[in-house]
DNA sequence: TTATCTGATATCAATATAGTATCAGTTTAT
DNA sequence: ATAAACTGATACTATATTGATATCAGATAA
């Protein structure tokens, strides 16, 4: 089970950079060398930041991309529904009807339960809490 | 982010099935056509679980699998890593160096307290707990 | 008027997941 | 002894997802 595939952890990092760039345009060429995301990859995935409305871009010279959402409104969660879906027990769960095994019943009661516990804490992490925390240890040596 | 992929369900609910005939052996036959688990699908997961130690089997006529490991020492968190990997951030956080990156460093401090958070719940649920519950259940309406 | 950018697509490779088919060999029951 | 009911072991196929690359058009700044 993995719990962020690279697009996810590439959109995070991406847009951490963009938050702590205050006001200044960011290219897709900056973003990709400083945080090693292949290039057009990075490319299509800031056309999706900005359908989803976290990012604003302007074309040409020197254009580039900027946040468009306070950093603390921009949460883990959304981002991982939005690259990797909703966090679910099993793709049919919600299709066939729920209980038409009732083993699986069983099963799914206490996934279910675990499920809300990993989305309660995606939600709590913001990009904002991230680039807090971020900017709490820069200064220290790597760990 | 799915939790379960269709083979470990298909795994769990195999278990739930051969913990619940005490001493009898059930042929992939009766397990699939009672679990609605594709047969030939359901021979190689059986192969696995044999593996795995959990199951034993019987060749021929009359033959078929039984569990061999208390029910209560089957735990999810087992068969979750056996079918799908270890519950883990990213798939190159072990493997490059920690750290590499401050970004990735941030978010890898809040994603692992998750995955503990994760991790313990299903190393909580067993086969014989699960057992337990639908023994609980049984008898009552379907939900 | 050229270099530096984004917008929009199209394509591709690798991997994981899910499912199917086949043949050999074992055991039970008749 | 032999047919039916089984498992052991593989090989194969289909599909979806993930990750990555390539290309061309158009906008903007110096």
């Amino acid at each position: 089970m993995k719990v962020l595939t690279k697009k996810t952890d590439y959109a995070i990092r991406a847009l951490l950079m963009l938050a702590a760039s205050n006001g200044r345009y960011l290219s897709a060429k900056a973003i990709s060398d400083e945080q090693d995301i292949p290039y057009q990859f990075l490319r299509g995935l800031l056309q999706e930041l900005i359908r989803l409305g976290h990012v604003v871009s302007k074309e040409g010279a020197r254009g580039g991309f900027m946040i468009s959402r306070d950093p603390d409104e921009i949460r883990v969660k959304q981002l991982i529904e939005a690259f990797q879906g909703k966090v679910q027990v099993s793709e049919c769960m919600f299709r066939k009807q729920i209980c038409a095994n009732r083993a699986k019943c069983v099963l799914r009661h206490e996934i279910m339960r675990i499920e809300e516990v990993v989305n309660n804490e995606f939600e709590r992490i913001t990009i904002g809490s991230l680039l807090h925390n971020l900017k709490r240890i820069q200064g220290q040596p790597p760990a």
